[in-house]
DNA sequence: ATGGTCGGTCGCCGA
């Protein structure tokens, strides 16, 4: 079973290009981010057409998650228990929905931004991964043997390595030291990186800003993240990062994380 | 080539 997530940025604009993955891959699930579109909105006959379900959320422009899986799509959940708000008056974003795919429970998460140290939406993102390392502990906790993925864009990068250069993120978000104590605090609860011990840094990353050339000088990020359970890490017999994918015209400027799992 | 981002949507926001 092979399982990928991957932030879109835009589903509509990069339907070919989420075929393609599928196909290259080889793939039964893929937890997609940004998918920036209304359920209405959603490009799903390409999809089905090549023998997938589609799971999506989305409410508006903004956000917007969805899981596609061609080994069965049940128990679709929309947030999770506890997910936080936003705005005012707070509002529940697009930004988690689980399934149980070919058995396995997969998330596909996309953890708020936080655009800068002491916004409001700084704050937002701790809680928010405060609250999914809560309901992501009790579900370990009810079953240890809980074969669950918690895969997305963190928008954290949880070492120094993980950024082309420390300096340039001096005062910045994604590598301060609550943000990464939130997503340690993830990993602590039982929930282990499927994908690090399989592409070591330094210099493995799975984003890169569209300014200033960032891709062709190698200047990015280690954002995005497949988290899973002790009897689900068990599993993984590979994972890569598609970096070809960032590649040429029309690309998203993240790059697919795909994880191989033993039957 | 002395500058060089996208997407959604149409004056900007968010990333």
């Amino acid at each position: 079973m092979r399982i990928a997530t991957w932030n879109v940025n835009s589903i509509r604009s990069r339907i070919d290009r989420a075929v393609g993955v599928l196909e290259r891959h080889d793939l039964d699930v893929l937890l997609l981010q940004e998918t920036k579109c209304r359920d209405d909105q959603f490009p799903e006959m390409p999809l089905s057409a090549a023998g997938y379900e589609v799971a999506m959320h989305g409410l508006n422009q903004w956000n917007g998650v969805a899981i596609i899986s061609r080994v069965g799509l049940e128990d679709v959940t929309i947030g999770f228990p506890g997910m936080p708000s936003y705005g005012e008056p707070p509002v529940a974003e697009a930004r988690a929905i689980g399934a149980t795919c070919g058995g396995v429970r997969v998330w596909s998460l996309y953890v708020p931004n936080g655009r800068e140290i002491g916004h409001a939406h700084y704050a937002y993102k701790l809680d928010w991964l405060t609250r999914l390392r809560d309901v992501a502990a009790g579900w370990l906790a009810d079953d240890p043997q809980a074969q669950v993925v918690l895969a997305g864009d963190w928008n954290i990068a949880p070492l120094d390595e993980d950024v082309w250069d420390m300096a340039f993120f001096e005062g910045k978000t994604h590598v301060t030291d609550p943000e990464r104590a939130a997503f340690r605090a993830v990993v602590d609860a039982g929930y282990a990186d499927l994908v690090r011990p399989y592409t070591p840094g330094p210099g493995t990353y799975t984003y890169w800003d569209y300014t200033q050339l960032s891709f062709p000088k190698r200047r990015g990020m280690r954002i995005d993240f497949a988290l899973g359970t002790p009897a689900l890490a068990a599993r993984v017999t590979d994972a890569s990062i598609d970096r070809e994918e960032r590649k040429g015209k029309g690309a998203s400027d993240h790059a697919p994380v795909i994880v191989t799992l033993a039957d």
